[in-house]
DNA sequence: ATAAAAAATGAAAGCGCTTACAATTGGGAG
DNA sequence: CTCCCAATTGTAAGCGCTTTCATTTTTTAT
C-alpha cells in the first residue's frame, strides 16, 4: 500500500501538504497541489480513510439500524436516507436489530465501538429511557418511525395514530358500520397507535368497539390471511376491514376471496404503508400513504446539519399519513 | 473516551494484556483476565475499533454495492448475506451504484478506501475487465448475479438463460404458440439472457420468433403496463405473455384487465424473480423462483470462507431458477 | 530439587493519517 | 531597501490499538 509519506517524497512536500491537498483543507500553492496530485496518481495512491478517522475522529460513517432488511419497507428507507448521504460521501454501515432488544442493543454497541459519527435507528425493542440515556450521553441519533417525547428533537415520525384514525373514518364515511380490523404486532407502538386511532374514529361515530372484531396479527401477510379466517369462522359480521400495514391487507384479500367474497362489493378492505405493491393488486390497494422514503431522507438531513454542519435543512418531526383511494373500498350495498 | 492504557493502570497490567483480553488471543491467566474485565466496566469502556482496524490491518467490514436500496430484490439479497455476516461479527458498509459505471467505480472506490476486506457486488454498468482487474490486484470481492468467466470462481449468478428458457417453455408446453415477451433493458446481461433463454425455448419448439411481439421495458412495473398496451395497439395476437421480472409482470396484468383480458381464460402470464409479493397478486403470479435470498448467503460464505478463513461452505456458483406455479397461467382454450 | 519447556506478561515500535505550532517565503507599504 | 503581514510549508506529536520479541513466571519432567 503506498502511503502519504511516499507520496510527499516523490513530490517534494512533507506529508503534511499532501494531507491538506488531500482534504483540500489549509492553504496550498497551485503548482504544489499540482505535483502531489501528479505523485498521487503516479504511485496510484489510494486514501487510507481508517487512519485518517483516528487521527481526525470522524469515521464519515452513519450507523443504520432496522428490523430487518427484507421487505420493501426499510429498503425505500433507507434509499431516501441514501440518497442524501452519498451527495455528502457519507456512508452507511448497516445492522439488524429484529426486534429484539438484546440484538438492537448489541449492534447499537457495534457501530458505536465502529465509531459511526452519528447513527439512525428503526428499534422496536428496546426502550425509551435506553434511547433517551444514550442521548443524554452524547450519542449523535435519530430516532425514526417512533416518537420518545423527552428527545422529540431527535425524532422523525409518522402521526400513527392520525393514519389509524383516518383509515377507520374512510370507511365510516362511506356508510361501513361494521369494521373489522386486524393489528399488526401489538407490543409495537405503531400497531398500538394505529390501533387507538381505529378506535377514536369509531367512538367519534359513535360506534361501539367490539373486541369481537379486532384480530391481533404480526404485519406478516399470513397473519392476514389468518385473521380474516378466523374473523369469519368466529361468525363475527362485518362489512369491510380494516388492516395494521399493507402486506396483512394483500393477506386478508387471499382470504376473503377464498371464503367467496367479492372486494369490494361485499367487503371493503383498507391497508396501511401504500408500500409499492399496494398499486399492483386488484383491484388496486386503499390504503394510507407513509411517507417512508422522506422519512428516511429527513433523517440524513437531521444528521448532515446536527453532526456536519450543513446547511439547514428544513425536516418536520411528525409527519402525517394521507389517503390514498384505490379500488379495494366502496359502499356497502 | 476511555481509553485500552487507562483500563490497564487500573487493572495494574499492560495495555498488550488488555489487548489480549479484548482479543481473546494469546494466553492470559484467568485471574488476570478477570482483572481486565472489572476494570473495562468499571470505566465504561468501549473499544475503538478503528483504531484496532488500522493497527492489525483488518476492518471486519464488507462493502456490499447494489444498483439501489428501494424495492423488495436487493433487500432480500442483503438479508441474506447480513444473517451469515452478522453471526460472525463483521458488517456491512452500503453503496448504490445506480447503474451507472462512474457511480459503481466510485462507490468500489471509497468502499476500497475505508479498506473493507471484501467487497459484495451486484454492479451493472461497470465492465468485465474492469471487475477482471480488481481481483488481479488482489482485491478480495464476490460478482453476484453476474457471470464472468476469467473469475468464476468470484461469482454467484443464476442461469438466467435457463430461467427464460423454463418459463417460456411452460408456455409451450400447456399449448401456447403465441407468446409474447417483455423483456427489461438490454443493455442489462441479466434481461438479454432471460430474452435469450426465451428464444431458445421457441427455437426448440419449432415457433419462429417475431420481433414485433417483444418489447423492451425497464424492469420497472409501469413499463409492463406500457409494454401490453403498445403490443395490444400493435394488434399483435398473443395468448400469453412473458415477463423479464415480476414488477413488469404485474404492470402486465393491470394493463391486460384494463383492456378486459382475463388472465389467465384469455391472456397467461408469467413473472420471473419470485418476489415475496408474487404471491399476493390475485390470480397468485406464476413466475420462476429466483433463490436471491441464498445468493447473498453464499456471497457471504465465500467472504468468510476466502478472507477470513471460517470453515468450508459448500456453495455453488451457478443456481438454478425454478418454476413456481401459481393461478396466471393456463391452457389457451 | 533443578533444568528445560511452556505459559504469561511487558516494552516498544509501528499502523497511516491529522493538526497544532513553528518556520519560511513572498509581497507590498513605507 | 527594510519591515510587517499573510500565505505557504514543514515538524512532530499524537490518535488508540496490535503485535513482535524479549523477559519473567510457572509448570513439568527428571
Amino acid at each position: 500500500m503506498v502511503t502519504i509519506k511516499q507520496v510527499s517524497e516523490k513530490a517534494g512536500v512533507s506529508s503534511a501538504t499532501v494531507s491538506r491537498v488531500i482534504n483540500n483543507t489549509g492553504t496550498v500553492k497551485e503548482k504544489t497541489r499540482d505535483a502531489v496530485m501528479a505523485a498521487m496518481s503516479e504511485l496510484g495512491y489510494r486514501h487510507n480513510v481508517v487512519a485518517a478517522s483516528l487521527a481526525s475522529n470522524k469515521t464519515h460513517t452513519i450507523g443504520y439500524v432496522v428490523p430487518e432488511l427484507h421487505g420493501s419497507f426499510f429498503g425505500a428507507m433507507m434509499g431516501g436516507t441514501e440518497q442524501a448521504l452519498r451527495q455528502a460521501k457519507k456512508h452507511m454501515l448497516i445492522a439488524t436489530g429484529h426486534s429484539d432488544a438484546n440484538i438492537e442493543k448489541e449492534q447499537i454497541d457495534a457501530l458505536l465501538s465502529r465509531r459511526c459519527d452519528a447513527l439512525i435507528l428503526h428499534v422496536e425493542a428496546v426502550s425509551n429511557d435506553y434511547l433517551v440515556s444514550l442521548v443524554h450521553q452524547g450519542v449523535e441519533l435519530v430516532v425514526v418511525n417512533r416518537y420518545i417525547e423527552e428527545i422529540g428533537d431527535n425524532c422523525i415520525s409518522l402521526d400513527n395514530t392520525l393514519g389509524g384514525y383516518l383509515a377507520t373514518r374512510h370507511l365510516l364515511d362511506i356508510g361501513h358500520t361494521n369494521i373489522a380490523y386486524i393489528a399488526g404486532s401489538l407490543f409495537k407502538d405503531d400497531a398500538i397507535n394505529r390501533l387507538n386511532g381505529h378506535r377514536k374514529a369509531l367512538a367519534e361515530a359513535n360506534v361501539a368497539y367490539q373486541d369481537g372484531l379486532t384480530y391481533e396479527g404480526n404485519f406478516q401477510a399470513r397473519s392476514g390471511t389468518e385473521g380474516i379466517r378466523a374473523l369469519l369462522a368466529s361468525g363475527a359480521k362485518f362489512s369491510a376491514v380494516a388492516c395494521g400495514n399493507d402486506e396483512m391487507a394483500s393477506g386478508a384479500m387471499i382470504a376473503l376471496r377464498e371464503a367467496g367474497r367479492r372486494i369490494p362489493e361485499d367487503i371493503s378492505v383498507i391497508g396501511y404503508d401504500n408500500i409499492d405493491f399496494a398499486s399492483y393488486l386488484s383491484p388496486g390497494l386503499t390504503t394510507m400513504d407513509y411517507p417512508v422514503q422522506k422519512i428516511g431522507n429527513m433523517a440524513a438531513h437531521w444528521v448532515l446539519e446536527r453532526v456536519y454542519g450543513h446547511n439547514r435543512f428544513d425536516y418536520e418531526h411528525i409527519l402525517n399519513p394521507r389517503l390514498i383511494l384505490r379500488g379495494t373500498t366502496c359502499s356497502p350495498e
